[in-house]
DNA sequence: CTCTTCACTCAACACTCGTTGAGCGAACGA
DNA sequence: TCGTTCGCTCAACGAGTGTTGAGTGAAGAG
């Protein structure tokens, strides 16, 4: 029989329960329609409780679309941009089937909370200049190329994910990843009108699974942190 | 000097201002942090007479996202895939630089609200079939490429208009249909690997300028109506 | 002019929200 | 066992919301 957990454990267990009741609250129904009340309900606690572990509610909803600061990753060696779709696909093939609620959050609120909206475009534009940074540098439009892909993946997540669109709701998300692939290499320009550029596999290819190697840090719509 | 207006035709004015300034102010802060109250302030008017005019607050926001009928449209004959992107494009390329208040309305509260969210299922859902409807035939994944194509410009949309992302902030709309151009077509597949399907423009092509001509009816992200 | 219609306002209700301060009671340290 | 700490609850306040019904006064009809 295992020991009763003291009055520490006790205590951060019911802020974490609290915490991912507010995340899941807060993907599903965005900051405004998640109420204090709902959350302490949700994880079986007072109110009051809540406000005291988190001070408010906008700090909860901070908290809550919070990332955890990225692993000590030495310098992301910028990888080619065939390699990048490669890695894009990859996350957004993993993730269509699951975002993280913080994300899920994040995006849910971002277009009627101002705090959102100021996180979404900080999250996105690091999104945006990670992609940038493996464009060839001779290339003026690469910001806005990036900022072209990072919109597209947002966009497509937010029907597939938020809105819940019939057409791409029964679609298995490596086949979107599979049928964005062209897409996203035509705006990132490894696939020129002649003659391709970067080493790309079959553009009909159904298989996503595999990036080429070392996982995409940095890269991703999870990173929305 | 101007006869003064009939009772009616104050009546109408002032029930078309309501409804103008509910739009622009469900546009800017969506469905929930739009009170009846500023409404009636920005109109210059009672609160009360705003629920007299539309009954609910729900109904008005209902009747600010409501597009007008189409026009009466002889059933526009499908383009082929080249002509669509064209249409799209110019459409983006346009309303980049001002979508009606009503779309914009629909697009910021759809995420949060559940009627929203189902005026943009269900126009979303129209435009893709719209789409769908100029794709090859035989493609069983039209329905998804389709999608995949509305929630891309959904996306750059919602990057350019409503989050107001920095690096797409500053280029020109027709730039960014340029920049798209490629990754559109590549989705609809007008450029297949091998052996192309319809009759379509230079890739690399920058100029959006012209559509082909009979302007694009039922296709365009303005049509969310 | 008189009477009616009606665009419009006033005041208030009922409710929900985030937030607060006092207080209870069990776990803890001595 | 005593006193203290502290995780947690209770009850309530004050602000803001959508919505309502009665009422006002000017434009219209006779």
């Amino acid at each position: 029989m295992p020991t009763s957990p003291s009055r520490a454990e006790r205590r951060r267990a019911t802020e974490a329960r609290v915490l991912d009741r507010a995340r899941r609250l807060f993907a599903e129904r965005g900051f405004d329609r998640t109420t204090i009340r709902a959350i302490a309900a949700d994880a079986h606690v007072d109110p009051a409780l809540v406000m005291q572990y988190f001070g408010s509610k906008r700090d909860l909803f901070l908290r809550a679309v919070e990332i955890p600061p990225p692993p000590p990753t030495p310098t992301t060696p910028a990888p080619d941009p065939g390699a990048l779709v490669d890695q894009l696909l990859t996350t957004l093939g993993v993730k269509l089937g699951g975002l993280p609620d913080g994300t899920l959050a994040a995006l849910r609120s971002m277009l009627t909370d101002p705090d959102a909206a100021e996180h979404a475009r900080q999250s996105l534009g690091r999104q945006t200049d990670s992609v940038a940074a493996a464009l060839p540098p001779d290339d003026e439009d690469a910001q806005a190329r990036a900022a072209l892909v990072v919109t597209t993946l947002v966009g497509v997540t937010i029907g597939h994910q938020l809105l819940g669109l019939a057409p791409l709701r029964d679609v298995p998300a490596d086949r979107i990843a599979a049928l964005l692939r062209p897409a996203l290499e035509a705006l990132v320009g490894s696939v020129r009108p002649v003659g391709p550029v970067g080493p790309v596999g079959p553009v009909g290819s159904q298989d996503v699974a595999g990036p080429p190697e070392g996982d995409a840090e940095g890269v991703g719509l999870d990173q929305l942190g």
